[in-house]
DNA sequence: CGGCATGTTGAAACGTTTCAACGAGAGTGG
DNA sequence: CCACTCTCGTTGAAACGTTTCAACATGCCG
């Protein structure tokens, strides 16, 4: 597991100022505030100059099992994996998290798994203690808050549900499906995923090669397409939900 | 799936009183209150007085996947499985609630699983206006709220890192442990369990025919006893824990 | 263009499921 | 109180799907 250990987002210094130093007018640290604003707004691209994105390179460590959490994040851009690694050496993926998408934000003292950048990445940070004095006095954002958790949750209820019965080729099916759901973006079922096969595997409960076969039998099917490693074009939507509800 | 309907726990009147005519004082409804008291608190018998305990008789269904999700509910007494059901018939535990446990508590409109009582169950029982007029005043209620939301996430990944990775022999292993970690009741790692072997299998993702298995060879390793159907007795914790960590 | 990581495929080994039969325990009625 | 019955739990053997180990292909980067 090598760490890229580029961009190491250190920049600290630009969150105190906009936590502490700023205008100290209503109640809490400014740019919590934007941690729960709109997804519309949370992207626009001023607020870099708040100094509270931080970045992360490719494979790039965000914080480990056992940290202390000090931190939420919300993502902007890319993708990162949520993991532990077990002693026979082996890594279940836990979730994956995508723009909009919060993580850290459960309430524990420590994180209890790892958060790494699967490609480069762009994260909102928050310090809890902000996150805490902002929610304490209001109440819609306190409201947020539950519902990025429960977001969470819900998803990994149906993770739950995916590992515990389903076939590979069920999982697989499952996972593009998802993702398509989620991603909604340009033309016609073009999935642009960052992720590698053994990601994939990882968050399937499955080998790298069991994945990769479950994917060239879907292939076979001309449910979907691999163009490139990392592009995954969906040619039968219908067909790829029929697989995934267990119909052959 | 039979449903032995009794106890349909209709008490809306006792909870409806509590909710509105009592003693308009603070801000919210007062039986919520206690909803969010400690353990220890919520335990206390002259609770019942109050009217907010529900009651469910085993198999009762609490509530249904899809069903609008009007209440949230504290185990009391008892236990409750949380799962799904899918087109192929099989059934997947997504968790178990034991006393002083909470759930339904996620924010959506609809209930994302079914939940039914797997012995005889008490619960207390809260409508969600009402723990959202409560959560909105008191930071601390909900911080707790959050709290709880917090380790059903937790319990949560745990299960997928379990689903994911282990053999049916660790699963089992991993199964009990967690009773017993959590159950911390009388005498020597004696577990008073009241689910059943199906129960337990599709909690863990597995056959009954697996599961048992998997417990008789742990019987001939002479890790754990089973005197009777629904009781374990642990014999060898640390031979338990190597066993749920992949030493053989 | 090499070199190396990543992805793909094949065949045997392994573990879980399936199907089937049998045993044990709890509740019921004689 | 015992025998009956019915559900639940347990065990066995074959079928099945996934993993493992191995080789090979592909694509990406210097």
């Amino acid at each position: 597991m090598q760490r890229t250990a580029a961009e190491p987002g250190r920049d600290l210094g630009a969150l105190s100022s906009s936590g502490e130093s700023a205008s100290a007018r209503p109640a809490a640290c400014e740019h919590g505030c934007r941690f729960f604003m709109d997804e519309a707004c949370a992207h626009k691209s001023d607020m870099d100059k708040v100094g509270v994105t931080v970045k992360f390179a490719r494979n790039e460590t965000i914080y480990s099992k056992g940290d202390e959490a000090h931190y939420s994040y919300k993502m902007i851009e890319g993708a990162v994996r949520l993991s532990r690694i077990f002693a026979d050496g082996r890594r279940q993926i836990v979730n994956f998290y995508l723009p909009d998408e919060t993580f850290g934000i459960e309430l524990s003292g420590e994180y209890t798994s790892t958060a790494e950048a699967v490609g480069d990445v762009v994260t909102l940070r928050c310090p809890r203690l902000c996150i805490a004095q902002l929610t304490a006095g209001n109440p819609d954002i306190s409201q947020k808050r539950l519902a990025m958790l429960s977001k969470n949750l819900a998803a990994a209820e149906r993770h739950v549900a995916m590992l515990g019965h389903q076939s590979a080729k069920e999982r697989v099916a499952s996972f593009f499906l998802a993702l398509e759901m989620q991603r909604r973006t340009e033309s016609e079922g073009m999935l642009d995923l960052p992720l590698s096969r053994q990601d994939i595997a990882d968050y399937l409960g499955l080998t790298i090669e069991t994945t990769c076969r479950a994917l060239s039998e879907l292939k076979r099917q001309k449910i979907i397409d691999a163009p490139s490693r990392r592009r995954i074009v969906i040619r039968d939507l219908a067909g790829l939900q029929a697989i995934a509800e267990g119909d052959v």
